[in-house]
DNA sequence: AATGATTCCGTGAACGTTCACGTGAGCGTT
DNA sequence: AACGCTCACGTGAACGTTCACGGAATCATT
């Protein structure tokens, strides 16, 4: 390291120019040989090369970004990144992202809808190249004003009637409609439905297979069988707790998701009713938490790292302006049956 | 809308100086207006803000980190995002990054240590005001120089003996100790260690507390007792059967974390052997898998989620240029015991 | 020897902001 | 009437790149 070079480095970031006065060219010289671009003799590329090397020179990306207008950066919106739903769809976005120079922006909403509009437009403000918006909440007009800003944009888990967004869906209805079903062939004719955040777009779906299954066997589907509640395991406790405290006949509770079903055993538990000979649960997601659980849980299964690849690779398509063969991709619960509904089941 | 506005919206992005245009002002008195700044008319501004309001103009955050040098952005570099320990981390970061108007961007890598160093140059090139990252598997001077060039770093269960850089640490070897004592203290002589990444820091600091524990106890612990794996359920599996399969006489087993542990308990499960009856084993985390499986996990409790707020608040300190109290924090893990490891243990 | 093509490299502008200035209008003071 | 002050606003430069040019040198062609 000469004088010159240690009188550049460590004060502020090593730039395009400085690279370029150390090796006596231009700066155009220097994104040239950065980009790979041709009009470069093999000597002064060699040159440039061994200073930026020598610099640890790295292009700033600010910088390249303010003129191609492009971020190589998308932003992913999530309720809870802890809930192991969203962080398996991270981890399936997060793959397909940087397999293609992608860089993930990640926003936990926190379950509040009101944080969404805040995090899109903070991601607007980022030149984010698009977003993967998860399980969004908020029903109404602006939040679909604040999507359309974006260049691209995928849902997952959510669809709007009005504007059609590219979107990955899981069969919610019809998941909903095999929990359900499964239970009336257990025999239940009182089920409970612990139905998640009353905003869910999953959750309303996952409502309407159940209520279309009972429909079906000749019940008569009530509305106060239905308690809402967050998505966590201390929530769906206290759901449990109300439902069964008020309406004592209910012999199984289908769950909108694992956690909510987690809960729910605790609660039976807690009260001293056994699961399944008192009550059958079913959960939602087929987490890892569903299979080891005692008794394990009933559920419905959804490949939830897949989700996040599809939905990373259907937005950088959007991005990429390829046409999608299909915009809207709709994934398929499998009803898993486990110990929590069948009294013989053998884990 | 009038003519002029819906000229400029729907063909590229609002920019300052559309609005300014729009309200008959220069773009730097739009720049005051949406700073805040003094040195505005209050009819002006109000009628900027108008313009604002009706245009939906964002100022844009890349030109302005460009002038500023700041991107209000920090980096998360976790191991792998769907792995409970890293997803309650990065929770935890989120949250206070977001209260401070900071965003953060989501680097896997997916336990392979080649690909740290690359995902660092990415968020270098964007100019990330710091980073935080997790479980660091690189052990040589280049990741070193690499985390060198940012504003500020924080480090969560690594250290660095040569360059001290501020930490959230978990006290691995009280951990490993505690965890290996309690097997001793269960009867259990013979003890292997289901050790995690080999060029895990924490992995490495359990294997010290537990020849630690077993030095105490006039034990001799064996090289061959110790087998490296995936911290993942599937590789723990793999690991507990080699394990077993060589050594019969091992009458308990330390494991990495719980889902490695998890593992353990799937291979005697299905190798016949009864825990803690035949086998006792212990997990690390406290994630919760490890109270809910059968039988419950005796394991180390960390709280995940803090070490995520500590790391970002330490992190936004350096930033600001605020002095540490104290640039290594050190978390001590608790033992609980379960199941897994006490026969009359009632979960 | 003049022309044209090719190779290599540099200059000016632009991207959308903020910062440090500069300036003109209006007002009160002497 | 000249001065200085405050208020409101505008101008030029800068941040670190890329893009569209333009131009000098070299070499082969006529």
């Amino acid at each position: 390291m000469n004088f010159t070079l240690r009188k550049i480095m460590g004060q502020r970031r090593v730039t395009i120019a400085d690279v370029a006065d150390l090796a006596g060219v231009s700066y155009q010289t220097v994104s040239r040989v950065i980009n790979g671009k041709p009009d470069v003799s093999a000597a002064t590329r060699q040159r440039v090369q061994e200073i930026i090397a020598e610099t640890g020179y790295r292009p700033s990306h600010i910088a390249r970004s303010l003129v191609s207008a492009r971020t190589a950066t998308i932003g992913l919106v999530v309720p809870d990144i802890s809930n192991p739903f969203f962080s398996a769809i991270a981890r399936g976005a997060e793959q397909v992202a940087s397999a293609n120079k992608y860089i993930i922006l990640l926003c936990n909403t926190g379950e509040d809808a009101s944080r969404e509009i805040e995090v899109l437009n903070m991601l607007h403000e980022r030149y984010v190249d698009g977003v993967i918006v998860c399980g969004l909440r908020q029903k109404e007009a602006p939040i679909q004003t604040a999507l359309a800003q974006f260049p691209a944009v995928v849902l997952v888990n959510r669809r709007f009637e009005e504007i059609r967004f590219p979107a990955v869906l899981v069969d919610d209805l019809l998941g909903g409609y095999l929990a359900s079903q499964h239970l009336l062939n257990m025999g239940h004719t009182a089920i409970g439905f612990v139905a998640g955040p009353i905003t869910s777009y999953s959750g309303i779906k996952r409502l309407q297979g159940y209520k279309q299954a009972l429909a079906e066997a000749g019940i008569e589907s009530q509305d106060d069988w239905v308690q809402h509640c967050l998505p966590t395991v201390t929530d769906g406790e206290k759901a449990a707790h109300l439902l069964l405290d008020t309406h004592p006949k209910l012999s199984a509770l289908f769950c909108y998701n694992d956690l909510v079903a987690l809960g729910a055993l605790n609660y039976c538990a807690a009260s001293g009713r056994r699961v399944p000979e008192d009550i059958a649960i079913t959960g939602f997601d087929d987490i890892m938490l569903a299979s080891v659980v005692s008794p394990a849980l009933t559920t419905c299964h959804i490949p939830r790292e897949k989700l996040g690849t599809l939905a990373a690779s259907m937005l950088l398509d959007c991005i990429n302006e390829v046409v999608l063969d299909c915009d809207e991709v709709r994934i398929e619960p499998k009803l898993i049956v486990r110990a929590s509904t069948v009294e013989s089941q053998v884990v």
